[in-house]
DNA sequence: ATCAATGCAAATAATTTGCAAAAAG
DNA sequence: CTTTTTGCAAATTATTTGCATTGAT
């Protein structure tokens, strides 16, 4: 498994830091890097785990702290499939209309991005009397590699 | 506001409790007619108020052990708009492909369906290799006589 | 009668917060 | 030095569960 490099988008993280007068700290600096050294959706408790592999001392409220900052910044995005907790997703930077399909046999999640459905979105937005900001769009779905031989190669690690 | 309703819904409802050898209690039958009685989306402490109006007696894990049934009869569906709770959409025997705008400036949920985006999901689906069985699209938007006249009538009670 | 359903209160689990100590600018 | 950030532990909040009892079929 290749680290991620969302160098560009940590780069951004710091000057939001930098423009709110914000502090570079070694526990952020572990959690930033861990965030935007992957491209998988993590929880809470995932990057606590991984950002104290960078530095032990990492205390989950400093997580928990820690979200909200990167979310504010338009760089991670919080999702929610319905679960007890959240998920973060750390591809917004480079892909900021992107979608998610689900899988129900492996549970990997999928991103894609659709020019057309943004557009009628848009669309159905302004005629109901709307100006579009975002937009969530979660298709639960099963592998049809799944269905036919029993196995699906897409399995989650 | 009038009451909604949904009476085939309730009556559909009725019948998968019957097919699954459930029983028909009083507390039930409070949930039930508070749950077809509305067009909201509600959480369960709504519910729960709702209810109580009903039958006083009412209890809070009721009213949580209920909700599973709902959903798994189809005939009700958990949403999440990354609140801390858990919304629950009583239209969905009415349209159960409706997709959902939330108002940034008012609250307002409104919801619209649209054969087209449906059908993009489909074949993007199917050109990833997955079978789509649900979907889930929330468009978070502002409202355009908000930023007109500074008011909004769609303003939720 | 039988077994599902209930209310209550205690248990969970994710997230938040108060506070005194440590560290950044 | 001043103010932010931290870790810890306790608090909070939505939801779940064990259990003795009640109620539907």
């Amino acid at each position: 498994m290749a680290e991620a490099d969302h160098s560009g988008a940590r780069q951004r993280f710091l000057e939001f830091l930098a423009r709110k007068h914000l502090r570079l700290t070694g526990p952020r600096r572990a959690i930033i890097e861990s965030v935007f050294g992957t491209e998988k959706h993590f929880t809470a408790e995932d990057l606590l785990k991984w950002a104290r592999r960078r530095d032990k001392s990492v205390s989950r409220a400093t997580v928990y702290r820690t979200l909200p900052l990167l979310t504010e910044s338009g760089l991670v995005r919080e999702m929610d499939f319905g679960q007890d907790h959240k998920f973060y997703d750390p591809n917004y930077a480079e892909h900021p209309h992107h979608n998610h399909i689900i899988c129900q046999d492996c549970g990997k999640i999928v991103e894609f991005e659709s020019q057309k459905i943004a557009q009628l979105e848009n669309e159905i937005s302004r005629r109901l009397g709307f100006s579009a900001n975002a937009h969530r769009l979660q298709i639960t779905a099963t592998c049809e590699e799944f269905r036919k031989l029993g196995v699906c190669s897409k399995k989650e690690a």
